[in-house]
DNA sequence: CGCATCGATGTAACTAGTTACAAGCTAGGT
DNA sequence: ACCTAGCTTGTAACTAGTTACATCGATGCG
């Protein structure tokens, strides 16, 4: 295990100090027959600076940290991309965690990115963390909450998210253009984005005259649930002689476990109930189903240009939800065809 | 922009020296009235110990550099979720680069990861990156190279791949069982793991009396170019008075294209023609793909783990692929239903 | 009662860099 | 020929910790 070699090795190599080996990896004055001859020794010795002492006299390392609540979900990849694309783009790496969506593990990951001294934070994380986010920020990381608002932000404390109001307005919008009265919703927990969307779409459909009544309603944690939920949702609705014609689902999370529970079924689509959920996805397409698209990328890339450009004062950008007209909501939507832009 | 706390405020406000402060977090013998009033001042102050400090004196970081290719392909994803999984065991986090695919990226990624003293390296990249990665296993970081085997690893240079050619055997094996004659295969390029796949299936299609012509194998890079590939294919194959009843991709990154390509032409599967891709998908179940699968995840906790236990000689893992038997080659497999184990 | 021992703590050197300041040297102007 | 200005370079202090070694006081034992 051969040592490496320190700036002072490569200082002896060349017969200068360690301060003129610096400055010509730096760009300070040296002579040019001083510089090549320091040239020559970090090639030979294959000298390569260590970032961690940079960082330490610089106070704060070029990472930025990511701590994400669930690294199997396809928004959180692509949120990650963005975020990787900006902090390419400004010589900085990613430091990512995962929580597995426990509550003591992102106090933990946030922490241990705080002990990294990352140069900001961006969190996809619940209020627990909060403490420690704002005091990260007075000592000068911004930290970056996405998919939630935060309520009072001190100076340093951002937050990218999703109108969850709006995608449930664009929801009934486009459910009730298409004919449907009787919506059922597939909802995952209490997290707020999810009460958001499910409050403005049950706001939206009263406002159409349609009601969405509370066991229209029920919560699948995980994949695993769903075909429960979708079972008593559809019973329920038999009891009241209320046929469901429409199914929501409120997270990509769970997206195939519904449509799966619907296909078992026999159900057909839209023929017999119509189907319509949350983000879009590669497949999406070819299967002609209706999504709610959130810009996932987008709203990487600006958490992490935040956490680039520092604002001074709290910055609480709220992104419009895009709906994208496919085939599982019956043909025919009179608005123009495939993607409405709706971007405020 | 308040001032962080450094160990020597928590000294100063503790009234003991430095080292003592050091001991209590880290535990050494101090007595116990001391300990107290050191925690104390910790909490006061809100200090946060600088992990950069400790590494540079440690002589390593904690964290596990990865460097994807592609961060838009699912293979990585569960990928990372993998080594994420063991780096949050050994109190590790993961410092995160993508290349987009780029070699001039992949070098300066990999060199980033050096200067940030990774205590292990995880490369999915090529060759070009190979003398650094070499040079970083020599001064203790162990490297392992994902998805390709590296010829004469020195000691701290591993790799973890895909059996490939059992894999295109497995692809012909179950084509054949399924009476399908006459293969084409969509392909990406000139990776080493495209190629293996397409000579395993080629091989042992010819044992199995099958040809596999050249012009039945194109190439495409990206999404847009797959339905191109796919209509030269069928077309090359009319030419030859030999109609093509199966279609198989050898990358899961491009699955939705040549899948859409297929049945955008009217093309029913199985029953016009078998459709057999890599990599599963949360959708393969529900539109009845037959897939060979990747452990993915399992590859980003075996090359994490490589990292963290640090073996003195050079280990090369070669993971066996599975067969994903489902309906798109058609019904009536006879070995058992569902999944055919064939880890070896 | 004196010496040895032990636990607790401080001093200072060390990690690998950066940078302010001082000093040396050369060259130009008078 | 001498003084000054400017370029180049080295010295040493600084970043925020860890740790080997020395020291100090208080017991314990002969």
């Amino acid at each position: 295990m051969a040592k490496r070699a320190t700036i002072g090795d490569v200082a002896a190599y060349a017969g200068v100090s360690t301060a003129t080996v610096s400055r010509v990896l730096n760009g300070g004055a040296v002579a040019e027959t001083t510089a090549s001859r320091v040239r020559e020794a970090v090639a030979r010795l294959a000298y390569t600076p260590n970032a961690l002492t940079r960082s330490i006299f610089a106070g704060r390392s070029s990472t930025i940290g990511v701590v994400i609540r669930d690294l199997s979900s396809p928004f959180y990849l692509d949120l990650i991309r963005g975020v990787d694309e900006v902090a390419a783009a400004n010589d900085s790496l990613v430091l990512l965690s995962n929580t597995f969506r426990q509550v003591d593990r992102e106090v933990a990951q946030v922490r241990a990115m705080d002990e990294q001294r990352v140069r900001g934070l961006i969190v996809t994380t619940g209020e627990t963390a909060d403490s420690r986010t704002r005091r990260m920020a007075e000592s000068g990381a911004p930290c970056v909450v996405v998919a939630r608002t935060v309520p009072d932000p001190p100076p340093g404390v951002h937050s990218v998210s999703l109108d969850n109001v709006e995608a449930g307005r664009l929801m009934a919008t486009h459910l009730a253009a298409h004919g449907r009265s009787s919506v059922a919703v597939v909802t995952s927990g209490r997290r707020p984005s999810q009460l958001e969307r499910t409050a403005g779409l049950r706001r939206a459909l009263a406002d159409l005259g349609l009601p969405l009544p509370e066991d229209a309603v029920t919560v699948a944690e995980s994949g695993t649930e769903v075909d429960d939920a979708v079972g008593s949702l559809l019973a329920g609705a038999r009891n009241h002689a209320r046929p469901v014609d429409a199914v929501v689902c409120t997270t990509g999370r769970l997206t195939v476990a519904v449509h799966s529970a619907l296909t078992a079924r026999g159900i057909a689509i839209p023929d017999d109930i119509a189907f319509l959920t949350m983000d879009d996805f590669s497949w999406a397409p070819a299967l002609g189903i209706t999504v709610i698209a959130q810009p996932s990328y987008e709203m990487g890339r600006r958490a992490a240009e935040l956490v680039v450009e520092r604002p001074g004062e709290p910055v609480t950008l709220v992104l419009a939800p895009t709906l994208v007209a496919r085939t599982s909501c019956g043909e025919g939507h009179r608005g123009g065809s495939g993607q409405l832009n709706g971007l405020s």
